[in-house]
RNA sequence: GCGCCCGUAGCUCAGCUGGAUAGAGCGCAGCCCUCCGGAGGCUGAGGUCAGAGGUUCGAAUCCUCUCGGGCGCGCCA
């Protein structure tokens, strides 16, 4: 319908300027708007006050010759001139009532397009290094990632969702590390764990199994483990220095090979707790891209090579720079360390240049608001590669701050003192946790508490979704008690009969559909989505209240349940897209 | 100090990329069918859109400055 109108101005302006009204150089933006307000017909456009100016002409006065130049379409019965120069187009309920058919006809289709058609688009989220079970602080990122590949995929897009796992480095070390001592806890020694280590939990519980499956078989005398240490921090040392002579030592009495089966141990089931924990959210990855095979491959040399050739690299103070500062960075990066060893950056290079190699489209990463700064360096490397830097979109999630009640939560995985994304999950229940995050612009800072998130009531804003949709459910189950017959082509035969304000107000809500869908998947933002979501609920809500809808007239009746029928297409559709559930009844 | 994000009702947040009278939820004060599910609906109180300038027919939205909050500025990942 908004095409429609688009297109009817278009003509009306191709007319003006065959009458010389308009000049030839005039470029319209044509923008046809819905209207917030009934009074102003249902779809209105600002042309005439956009081009006022250019044209040098008055916005009312343009306004007019505008619509007068308007040629016939059978769903317009009135244009109006209103306010400073607005063109308001009021649409028949005839052809109103068409998207009740639409979505009767298109089902689950209803909503989807073919905008990215064509298109392969990657979508990176979490990405979590694998030293601790996912938080809360990641479930916004997964809830917001998946939303926004979902998204992309419902309007076309070939979507490809990747978690890059960060399996080679001085964490997964001194993970490893951890495990190790915990390991020789288990042996009945009594060890002094190191300030900067893992703490969680999780870290004694791996210790533990795999000291059932191999007994002692990785223990070594005590004194030898601690002998000859720099001081820890609380011993007035330094915690960083300290970890890393732990780590040395770990390494150098296991040797590389059995450290290795050490460290696999540990990422792998750590790893797996992470895929499971994002199964059960709701997020489905198509690729777990591991850092270390980058390393292994010699890919890093290569994208390097790449840079070397390119002239971006150059050597000081013993160790290799990328000069990034000439392309937009604030200052150049080390990607290759005096001691010879490749830096985080340099990896995360020879991944992106694997990324663009892959041939997508646009390359999505969704990153916490923390790594901001990272992004002017990731850039150049990009036009250093030679890619085009706008095939690169990131988008940051800004942190949930959380309380409990009034009390604000501390969150360290080094620490050990999180609450997990699956206590979350297993308080509230997937649909809630997935409508909490995705309820907030990604950009606004979100206050999450958690005794709100985790009381099963009202307060929760997925019940009053889910309940409009149960209550459609229902009304269609009274039907059968009542032993009336539901006849759907009576129904679509009568929807001229759907004349009260709350009818009229809800087939516009209907009609919204797509375009919100459209909307909110090519800007990224799932949030608009949700909001239509409550939005049609509270239509339908309001509606429910002020009518019955099985009553005894047969045509009404019908025409009212295609009605709701259509809402609770749309509601299971948009709720679907969300990978939120649409229960029965509640 | 520099950079990024943010500041809208008592609280948590929308506001369709510059449009018409700034909206929801929670909380507060009332009210609603012996009738399809009251996890609902309706009415009301509550606002200098942080502040000051600017851009124009028109600004919560764009620009500049100030104030306030969060985050980042490693040969860590």
């Amino acid at each position: 319908m908004k095409q429609k109108i688009e297109e009817l101005i278009r003509q009306a302006v191709q007319t003006l300027k065959a009458q010389g009204v308009l000049g030839p150089e005039i470029i319209p933006n044509i923008a046809v708007e819905r209207t917030r307000d009934a009074q102003h017909g249902d779809f209105a456009s600002n042309l005439a006050l956009a081009l006022a100016k250019q044209a040098k002409a008055n916005p009312r006065q343009l306004a007019e010759k505008i619509i007068s130049a308007l040629p016939w379409h059978e769903a317009v019965y009135k244009v109006e001139l209103a306010g400073p120069g607005f063109i308001n187009f009021f649409i028949n309920s005839d052809s109103q009532h068409q998207i009740i058919r639409q979505i009767h006809n298109e089902g689950r289709e209803f909503g989807l397009s073919k905008a990215g058609a064509g298109q392969k688009v990657q979508v990176e989220f979490v990405s979590a290094n694998p030293t601790g079970p996912l938080h809360v602080g990641h479930g916004r990122g997964a809830a917001y990632g998946s939303a926004v590949a979902d998204l992309l995929q419902a309007v076309g897009f070939e979507v490809q969702r990747e978690y890059y796992v960060n399996d080679a480095g001085r964490q997964m070390d001194i993970l490893a590390a951890s495990i190790w001592l915990r390991y020789l806890e288990e042996c009945r020694e009594i060890v002094h764990f190191p300030s900067n280590g893992y703490r969680g939990d999780y870290v004694r519980e791996i210790a533990r199994d795999i000291h059932k499956k191999t007994g002692n078989e990785y223990r070594r005398p005590l004194e030898v483990v601690l002998g000859d240490l720099p001081p820890d921090e609380p011993q007035g040392g330094d915690k960083e220095i300290y970890i890393d002579a732990i780590v040395e030592r770990t390494k150098a009495l296991l040797g590389p090979l059995l450290y290795r089966d050490f460290f696999q141990v540990g990422l792998d089931t750590i790893l797996e707790d992470i895929r499971i924990d994002l199964k059960e959210f709701g997020v489905d990855y198509q690729e777990w891209f591991s850092e270390r095979r980058l390393m292994d491959d010699g890919s890093v040399e290569r994208a390097l090579e790449r840079l070397r050739a390119g002239g971006h690299l150059y050597e000081q103070d013993g160790a290799t720079w990328f000069a990034s500062s000439r392309l937009g960075d604030e200052k150049d990066r080390v990607v290759v360390r005096e001691n010879g060893q490749s830096t985080y950056f340099a990896s995360d290079i020879a991944y992106h240049m694997n990324k663009l190699d892959r041939g997508f489209d646009r390359i999505i990463n969704v990153w916490g608001a923390d790594h901001h700064g990272y992004i002017p360096r990731v850039r150049a490397a990009m036009q250093a590669l030679g890619a085009e830097e706008s095939r690169l979109n990131v988008l940051l999630v800004q942190f949930a701050t959380l309380y409990r009640g009034e009390e604000k939560v501390q969150m360290s995985t080094r620490s050990g003192e999180f609450v997990t994304l699956r206590q979350l999950r297993n308080e509230v229940g997937k649909d809630a946790a997935r409508f909490f995050y995705v309820l907030r612009r990604s950009e606004q800072h979100m206050d999450f508490d958690l005794k709100l998130a985790t009381s099963k009531s009202n307060e929760n804003p997925v019940f009053y979704v889910q309940y409009a949709y149960a209550r459609v459910c229902s009304v269609l189950r009274q039907l059968d008690e009542k032993g009336w017959e539901r006849n759907l082509l009576s129904g679509m035969e009568n929807l001229d009969l759907l004349t009260e304000e709350h009818e009229i107000n809800i087939v516009g809500t209907l009609a919204r559909y797509p375009e919100i869908l459209e909307r909110a998947a090519l800007q990224y933002e799932p949030h608009q989505l949700i909001h239509y979501l409550r939005e049609l609920a509270n239509d339908f809500h309001t509606y429910y209240n002020a009518h019955q809808f099985l009553v005894e007239d047969a045509r009404i009746r019908d025409a009212r349940l295609n009605l709701i029928g259509a809402v609770k297409q749309v509601l299971s559709n948009g709720l679907g897209l969300l990978n939120i559930s649409t229960p029965e009844s509640m």
